[in-house]
RNA sequence: GGCGGCGUGGUGGAAUGGUAUACACAGCAGACUUAAAAUCUGCCGCCUUAUGGAUUGUGGGUUCGAAUCCCACCGCCGCUACCA
């Protein structure tokens, strides 16, 4: 008999599809196409456990798809710009391109024996110049459309990386790579305009139905949408020509309980006081550097210098309120100043305490006492009006925020408007990794976009010969020695390029779009974006939720504007799936009070505790995250190697839902492997048997089989994968102990070869073989459910008497429900749960379940 | 601090408001074997004697009926944070 032998079936079947090319996706209007993609990943230069469970949920889309009569999609290629490949150059030698390429070629080599439907003839890796060529040709569109801009503006900067960051890539006050605290610095930047699109971008996830909630919501913080009064106070005695101080509020209803005004220490009226009165110089200086890290802000002291300057509240004008400077208030929200309302603001309490202010509150709570401190209620809370100026006694804070801005605009102090938390996305990086920002700063002609027929702009690979020289920190191309020289594209004179690159967010906010045609010697081609945007199932990781997809609903629409996107790919992901991590237990020890991390293989696991070779029983933490340094990576390769694809690929899908984490074991990828080769034996044993053997009834098997059918259809459509294979474990179970003729036990084998096909492609196509299954199981039709199949005669129906079940009856399928009751009745442990008692009421669900009120 | 999510056996988990614990792991017993591996069969949350009973973090509510819907609390996790 055949045996299952993976590393053999695996690389013919593999063979197989190649030859056949069915995965190389061709553009057919007569055909409904599907456009599915997983993240690509970053050329690290191993594959991960994580991208196996990443790609297969990828690949069993596109396989079910695809045998459900869609015209599949299914590309790959790799996010290759950043900043690892420098780092290497700078530890190791080398050039980041060949390090880059080297690492791409082994990942490909590793994905391959995977198994996975992809078409390889579009694969590109963003630091292909065909690809950032194209990507500098949407820079110069984007830059033609006021898309992109130059300002100069005060920004993150990573000490370590020597580069700039955007906000959303600092986290906790550090970069969110280099993990170094983040200073301030004042920079010449490039700048998308994205914040422009801030209310669309909100708005437009409304109709995101496909995405998870989480991210949308997640999104939904980021820009932070809120709505307020913009007013200005009068200055009494103005000073250097400020008259007026313009502040933001969200709570114009405590106008009444105003007590000061305070400024950023950015903000241009304290730039001014600072250059003539050094007190203040030293008081701002010191305010800026603030603490970056959590820790600081959290303790942070409210700090405050009274400028002495006094404005006028605007209802009373008699009414004088001091200035401030302030170190808590920032320069890039709102207008850069506030007023202080101690009585509701926690920050103003805590500062107006500080300094001896007074605090008035406009409010009270309906009832109860007035709490010590600021009096914080939620905006949908009623409180007590004491000093409201425009509503009802009783109003919640919501309405009184409303009614003060119509009041406030019917007077004629200032107006309500709409700000966001999202900034414009700064994209300049002083780095020799990425894609060149393709133009030139010429002394007549000024910053001059470069010709599209002089691009690429490409990275120069050495230094007239010399290899580049990464280990001096800063950006190569800054200081190369003819690369930045050129011809101004506008006067022809001499002139200097850009040697600033783009942050690699830019190169993954339009590769789904590049994937349509990927060869093009435009961005992208309508015929081709037409018909294969938008992607119809994006899959990744959830630390992604607001960068790079937000990036790319940006991008989008830029791209839109400019003619390269439908209308309809404004939104590029129809429906977005966020899987979980694979996690591995870590094996530790102490000695001398520090950890020892022990490899798994070193590990012999006995009722759940593990032991070393000695005897020493180690620590066992469940759940965690790989990582090296915790010796609880789990390698593909040798996985592959052990078990073969199949068994990797049944078994990231099969313990835990996809949306959460999954946890890899020893004894779980064995009990994969296990299955699998049980279902090969079943399948070759039938195959064996031919037309003789025993004889009993079909039904049962193929009741089972329909059922089969619909379950796991419906689980791979809902990305209940886990479920999924459940159901064929069990439906394997009932095969095997099957005793239905030969030719119902052949169906049934190749319904759960078809079924389990988008999970294990190459146990299947060996099965299908096997039994004589017609042409390659990658091209035949999806099997369909027969209703009629599924409808049994009698039906077995729990009775609960109060909710409770004590009992159950099997009946015929239509029995009227009268009889039905009766029969329930009858039921001797009914009688007694009922003790004599005479029911009430008897609910007869037909099919499913009688319940009897007593 | 703010926003959100999740709590079901020893473990991972299943369950359109309708038989809670499917399926798997681990464990136990048996068959086959000289033995082992592999394979096959059975048992396997709790209390109880088979019968039966209680049970989905805790407490309440809605409902004929709640793991599922609502409220409060406890615990864990994620995101975010001086955003006016």
């Amino acid at each position: 008999m055949a045996r299952y032998e993976p590393a053999e079936i695996e690389a013919r079947w593999q063979k197989a599809w190649e030859d056949a090319r069915i995965f190389k996706a061709e553009r057919d209007p007569s055909r409904p196409k599907y456009y599915v993609l997983e993240m690509f990943p970053y050329p690290s230069g191993r594959i991960h456990i994580g991208h196996v469970r990443n790609y297969t949920m990828g690949d069993v889309v596109a396989r079910f798809k695809r045998a459900t009569g869609f015209n599949v999609l299914h590309p790959m290629g790799f996010d290759a710009f950043g900043m690892p490949a420098e780092n290497a150059a700078m530890a190791n030698g080398g050039h980041p391109k060949d390090w880059t390429y080297s690492n791409i070629d082994t990942m490909v080599e590793q994905m391959k024996p995977l198994g996975f439907s992809l078409d390889w003839t579009r694969m590109f890796a963003t630091c292909d110049p065909e690809y950032y060529g194209q990507q500098q040709a949407l820079f110069l569109d984007f830059l033609e459309k006021g898309l992109v801009y130059r300002k100069n503006a005060v920004v993150n900067w990573d000490p370590v990386d020597m580069t700039v960051l955007a906000n959303e890539q600092v986290i906790d006050g550090k970069g969110w790579r280099s993990g170094a605290p983040v200073e301030r610095k004042e920079l010449t930047q490039w700048f998308f305009r994205i914040s422009e699109m801030a209310g669309e971008l909100l708005d437009a996830l409304d109709g995101l139905d496909d995405w998870p909630a989480k991210v949308k919501l997640m999104q939904a913080n980021w820009i932070g949408r809120s709505r307020g009064l913009q007013f200005s106070f009068g200055v009494v005695e103005p000073e250097h020509g400020h008259d007026r101080i313009e502040v933001y509020t969200t709570r114009p209803d405590t106008l009444l309980g105003a007590s000061f005004v305070g400024i950023s220490p950015d903000h241009p009226l304290a730039k001014e006081l600072e250059r003539h009165d050094p007190k203040v110089a030293a008081f701002c200086t010191e305010a800026r550097k603030g603490g970056t890290t959590e820790e600081a802000i959290e303790t942070a002291e409210k700090l405050g210098y009274d400028t002495g300057l006094k404005v006028r509240h605007p209802f009373d004008t008699s009414w004088e309120l001091p200035v401030y400077i302030a170190n808590f208030i920032l320069m890039d929200y709102g207008t850069g100043a506030i007023f202080g309302c101690p009585a509701h603001d926690e920050r103003d309490f805590e500062f107006a305490t500080k300094y001896g202010l007074d605090i008035i509150p406009t409010f009270e709570p309906v009832e109860g006492d007035y709490p010590k401190g600021a009096y914080v209620p939620a905006k949908t809370d009623k409180v007590r009006w004491t000093r409201g100026f425009a509503w009802d006694e009783l109003a919640t804070g919501q309405d009184a925020i409303d009614a003060a801005i119509d009041f406030c605009e019917s007077k004629g102090v200032g107006q309500g408007v709409t700000k966001f938390r999202l900034r414009d996305w700064g994209l300049s990086r002083q780095r020799y990794w990425g894609c060149p920002i393709p133009v030139v700063h010429c002394e007549t002609c000024g910053v001059v976009p470069e010709k599209k027929e002089n691009l690429p702009v490409e990275l120069p690979y050495d230094e007239g010969g010399k290899p580049i020289d990464f280990s001096i920190p800063g950006n190569p191309l800054d200081r190369h020695p003819t690369w930045r020289d050129c011809a101004c594209p506008s006067c022809g004179g001499p002139a200097l390029r850009e040697t600033d690159t783009m942050d690699t967010f830019v190169d993954s906010s339009w590769y789904f779009a590049r994937f349509t045609a990927p060869r093009a010697t435009t961005p992208t081609v309508a015929e081709d974006v037409d018909y294969w945007m938008n992607v119809d199932q994006y899959i990744g990781g959830i630390e992604h939720a607001i960068l790079h997809l937000l990036y790319s609903r940006f991008f989008a629409r830029a791209m839109h504007i400019c003619g390269h996107l439908p209308e309809k790919s404004k939104e590029p992901f129809d429906a977005l799936f966020t899987q979980g991590m694979v996690t591995h237990a870590i094996y530790q020890t102490t000695k001398n009070g520090r950890p020892v991390y022990h490899y798994p293989e070193d590990v012999d696991l006995k009722d759940g505790r593990g032991y070393l070779k000695d005897g020493t029983e180690v620590e066992i933490i469940p759940s965690a995250k790989m990582s090296k340094s915790k010796n609880n990576v789990v390698d593909p390769v040798a996985i592959i190697q052990q078990y073969g694809a199949d068994t990797a690929r049944w078994f990231v899908l099969s313990d835990s839902p996809p949306e959460r984490d999954v946890e890899w074991t020893a004894a779980g990828a064995e009990a994969a492997n296990r299955h699998l080769a049980r279902v090969h034996r079943i399948a070759s044993e039938i195959a064996e048997t031919g037309e003789a053997g025993a004889k009993g009834p079909d039904e049962p098997l193929l009741r089972e089989m329909h059922k089969t059918i619909r379950d796991v259809t419906l689980g791979v459509e809902s990305f209940g994968f886990n479920a999924a294979i459940a159901k064929l474990y069990a439906f394997t179970n009932t095969l095997s102990k099957s005793d239905a003729a030969p030719a119902a036990k052949r169906q049934a084998a190749l319904t759960l070869a078809q079924l389990m096909s988008p999970m294990t492609p190459h146990l299947s196509e060996d099965i299908w073989s096997l039994l004589g299954g017609k042409g390659l199981i990658a091209e035949a039709p999806w099997p369909v459910a027969d209703e009629s199949m599924m409808v049994e005669d009698s039906v077995t129906l729990p009775i609960q008497v109060n909710g409770k079940r004590r009992g159950e009856i099997t009946v015929p399928k239509d029995m009227p429900a009268g009889e039905v009751e009766k029969a329930a009745l009858a039921v001797e442990n009914v009688q007694r749960a009922l003790d004599g008692a005479q029911p009430r009421k008897v609910i007869v669900v037909p099919g499913r379940i009688v319940n009897v009120v007593a």
